[in-house]
DNA sequence: CTAGTGCACTGGTCTGACCAGTAGGCTGCA
DNA sequence: TGCAGCCTACTGGTCAGACCAGTGCACTAG
C-alpha cells in the first residue's frame, strides 16, 4: 500500500517492435494497401537490427494477412487489403480443434443467416433482388448439373442476402461458417443418395425465403430461413444437440 | 481442350511445410495443449532445416496463437489451448482498418446478444441464473463506486448470458465484438456527465431482461435485450446508421 | 526499333556465432 | 543429513555473412 505502483516490466523482443511499429502504419492508413515496404535488406538498416530479426517480423505480419512477399520482386512486401482469411483461418482452428460442435456452427448459422433475411427484407435494393433471383434461377438450372453447382448457387443466394443486410460482419461470419460447415458435411453430402429430392426441397424453400424478403416481410424471412437451415442440415446433427437448434425456432 | 490437364504448380516454402505438419499434430490431437515441442536445435535436425527456417515456421505458429516460448525455457515451445485471441485481433483489425462502422458493430451485438438471450431463457441452469442475479447486484453496488466496476459487472452478466447460450461461438463473438465496441467509445462514456442515471437506466433494463430470461420466455428476453442494447449505445451511432439498427426491433 | 541478354536486386535458406536467461545438478557449508 | 548457493548445460533471441533461384529492367546487338 502506498508506494509507487510499479508495472510489471515484459520484456520486449526486437521483432516485435517491429510488428508494432509495421501494424500501426497499416492500420493508420500511413501505409495502405497496394503499396511496398522497403526491401528485408533496408528495413534492417531502419530498424537497426539483422535480418533475421525483420524477417521474423514480416513472417508474423503476413501470418496475419497484413502482407504478402514474393522472392525475386524487385520491390518489398506488399501491403494487402483486410482479407477475412485470417478470420477464417482462426475459427477453422476453433473448430477443427473440436472445441466447436456441428451443432453449434449450425446454430450460429442460423442465428446470421436469419438475421442476414430479416435486414435484408428492410433494405435490399432492386439489384440484390435481382441477384437472390438469378441465384434461385441457377439453382433449379443446375439439379441436372450436379450437386457442385447447385450448391454454389445456393452459396450465392445466402451470399446475395448477406450483402442485402448492408452488415459486414454478417457477411463475413456468414461466409466463415457456411465454408467450415459445408466442409464438415461435405462427405456425408457425397454419399446421399436422394441429392435430387434434396436440392428440390432447396430452391422451394429459397423461393419462400425469396418471397418474403421481396415483401418486405423481415420476421417472416427470418423464421423461414432459420426454419429451411434446420431442416436442412438436422440429420447431420447430433440428436442430443437437436433440442438447441429448436430453441431457434418458433 | 483434350490432353492432361496440369495443376498449377505454386513453390511451397520449408517454413510452410514446417507450419503445415505441426499445425496438423495439433489440429489431429498428436500434440496436446500443454505439451512442449522440441527445442530449435533439435527441430532443425527432424525436419532438416537451418534453425532460421525453424525459427520463422515458429514465429507463424505462434503468431497464430498455437504455440508460446520463453527464452531460456530448458524445454521447448508449448502447445497452447486455443484461445479466441486471434480471432479477437483479426476482428480488431478489420474494426480498425474503418472497414466496419460502430453502426455495424452494435448490430451484431444485437443479434448476438439477443439470440443469446433466446438460447439462456431455454436452457439456463440455476446456477447460471444466479450468477445473472449476482451481476445485477454487483451492478448495483457498483454505481456508487465508479464506472468501471459497474462495466464489469456489465460484462459479467453478458457473459454469462452467453455462457448460458450453449453456444461457444456467440460467446466468444459477443466478447470480441463487445470490447471492441467498448474500445471504440470509451473516451465518450467517460465524458458523460450524466453517467449515474445511464446506469440507473441499464440496470432496470437488465433486471427486465433477467425476468424474461428467468421465466422462460426467450422470444421476450431477445427483443427486450435488442431494444436495451439500442437505447444504450443509438447515441453514438451517426444517424444514418441507425435506421439499419431498428431494423432489428418489432 | 526490337529481341535478347545480362546485371543488380529481391526473398528464401543456410552456417555459425554470441548473448541473456533458466533449471537442475553439484558442491560445500552448517 | 540438509540446504543454500554456485555452475553448467541448455534454452530462445539476435547478429553477421554467405549462397541460391528467381525477377525486372536497362542495355546491347541485331
Amino acid at each position: 500500500m502506498g508506494g509507487p505502483r510499479f508495472e510489471p516490466v515484459r520484456t520486449v523482443r526486437a521483432y516485435e517492435r517491429i510488428v508494432e511499429q509495421i501494424e500501426q502504419a497499416v492500420e493508420s492508413g500511413k501505409l495502405r494497401p497496394g503499396e511496398r515496404l522497403p526491401s528485408e535488406r533496408e528495413l534492417m538498416g531502419q530498424f537497426s537490427v539483422s535480418r533475421s530479426t525483420v524477417r521474423e517480423a514480416l513472417r508474423v505480419l503476413q501470418a496475419r494477412g497484413l502482407l504478402r512477399s514474393r522472392p525475386g520482386d524487385p520491390n518489398g512486401a506488399e501491403v494487402l487489403p483486410f482479407s477475412p482469411a485470417t478470420l477464417h483461418k482462426s475459427m477453422t482452428t476453433l473448430a477443427r480443434v473440436d472445441e466447436l460442435s456441428l451443432g453449434e456452427l449450425v446454430q450460429f448459422r442460423m442465428v446470421l443467416d436469419g438475421s442476414a433475411n430479416l435486414l435484408a427484407a428492410r433494405l435490399h435494393t432492386p439489384e440484390e433482388l435481382a441477384e437472390m433471383d438469378a441465384a434461385v434461377e441457377a439453382m433449379r438450372a443446375a439439379v441436372q448439373v450436379g450437386y457442385d453447382t447447385f450448391s454454389a448457387a445456393d452459396v450465392a443466394f445466402h451470399d446475395a442476402v448477406a450483402r442485402a443486410s448492408r452488415n459486414k460482419l454478417i457477411q463475413v461470419c456468414n461466409d466463415v461458417v457456411r465454408s467450415i460447415v459445408l466442409n464438415l458435411i461435405a462427405d456425408k453430402i457425397a454419399d446421399s443418395d436422394d441429392r435430387e429430392a434434396l436440392m428440390l426441397e432447396s430452391i422451394r424453400h429459397h423461393e419462400e425465403v425469396l418471397e418474403a424478403v421481396r415483401a418486405g416481410d423481415g420476421p417472416r424471412a427470418a423464421r423461414l430461413a432459420r426454419r429451411k437451415m434446420y431442416d436442412y442440415y438436422v440429420g447431420y446433427v447430433p440428436e442430443e444437440e437437436r433440442e438447441a437448434l429448436r430453441g431457434l425456432l418458433e
